[in-house]
DNA sequence: ACAAAAGTGTTCTCGTTACACCCATGT
DNA sequence: ACATGGGTGTAACGAGAACACTTTTGT
């Protein structure tokens, strides 16, 4: 036996959600296809399954080429596989999302895609399904974090506590109280202040902090709930 | 432009967790599977995608099949795509679990497949990637339901307030305290009252109630918070 | 000196937990 | 009458939320 009979066959890709915050609001990574159909129409980053290929090789292959960057958090968000999505040929996708250090993104790495960051609220029309992909995508980020600590992700190295903060209240457009933000933060056990300080920000100038990266993956799945009544999101 | 050129086309298939709940322990309904390779063999229930059908549409026929149910609770878990998984033919697997009332389960629909029931905590060894799939949709459930008033799904329409503790306990394989629990779960305002009481497990009697259908759409999303700790769950 | 952002403590409230007795009924 | 499981209330505790002033320093 070598095949299954009488079944069909069909193709199978990875879509990628790159999420990277600039500071003030979280952006999604977009490309403009480099094939047809729908060339040169905006996109998220993907690429059909090669034949050796587990999903997570080829989500991590994706992410490589577009940004350079390796060993990024990257978690399987859903399989799509609406018979129709692709009107070419049948092509079901395993989406991805991944979070990035907006900094270590280089731009010039990609100039095939002319890939633009843009703001999640400001999404521009998108091939195929992947408007619903991001949705999807956007929510179970939002419900994770609420969570577990994986928006470190998003920061460099050091980052301040009031960047740490800003990020938060972008994620979940909100206001936060900074004496109880950085309380419940430091509570974690999961940051370790640092000797230097970030003064572009402001005259005072703000500790930097780094993650605990041995009680980072250890308290990985403590809950944070860092955003008060996170129940009461959709 | 017809097809996309130069890429290998696989199979798909769904399997499908059936997660039911016998009033002690969590089971999870496994079948014979029906054909070559690893023909007898315990599995999960599963099929391969068809021409025109999306996952939950296929996800739905394949309980159907197996269960004789419809509208059940389905949910997708994740999909896999390790290009060894199935040593014939490269073949990813989309997995969906399920929760059924146990008792609306009928075994004589499905002889072809000798289906049983077994027990969360002593299943056989499967075919394939089954036993990992199975593992992660426990892990899945559990982290839910936590959160989630998705363990109604497993009870029939009316049950009483002990009936669901045990299930809590069950799942969590834990004791909980009787008078904070009836507390809790009614505080939801998901439960109403009926008249009448289940007397076989006691000679005063339990008060059925049932599920506020309305309040359950509208609240799903509420964090239930019955397991205290939920967090320390690993 | 002043503007601008960083940093820090206390009180109140409410949800969570621990805990023990009475109730209804079938035998 | 007694055994069995169902049902209920209260007190102590701890986590979360609300809230305002002082510190540092660049201009």
């Amino acid at each position: 036996m070598t095949r299954y009979s009488r079944q069909t066959r069909l193709l199978a890709a990875i879509d990628c959600i790159i999420f990277g915050f600039d500071g003030q609001e979280l952006k999604v990574l977009l490309i403009h296809r480099a094939f047809e159909p729908e060339k040169g129409k905006w996109s998220l980053m993907g690429g059909f399954i090669q034949p050796d290929e587990g999903f997570e090789e080829a989500a991590s292959r994706i992410l490589l080429q577009l940004t350079g960057l390796k060993g990024v958090y990257l978690e399987q968000l859903h399989a799509f596989g609406d018979p129709a999505r692709d009107p070419i040929e049948r092509t079901v996708s395993v989406a991805y999302f991944a979070l990035i250090d907006i900094h270590k993104y280089e731009k010039q790495l990609s100039e095939e895609y002319h890939p633009e960051w843009f703001p999640i609220g400001s999404i521009p029309k998108l091939i195929f399904d992947h408007a619903r992909i991001i949705e999807m995508g956007k929510e179970k980020l939002r419900y994770k974090a609420a969570l577990h600590p994986i928006l470190f992700e998003l920061l460099p190295e050091k980052f301040t506590i009031p960047q740490l903060q800003s990020l938060y209240e972008g994620i979940y457009e909100t206001g936060l109280d900074k004496r109880n933000f950085s309380r419940k933060v430091l509570s974690t056990g999961l940051l370790i202040k640092l000797k230097d300080k970030e003064k572009t920000s402001s005259k005072k100038g703000a500790f930097y902090y780094k993650l605990d990266k041995r009680r980072y993956q250890a308290k990985f799945q403590a809950f944070l709930n860092i955003i008060p009544n996170a129940h009461k999101l959709s």
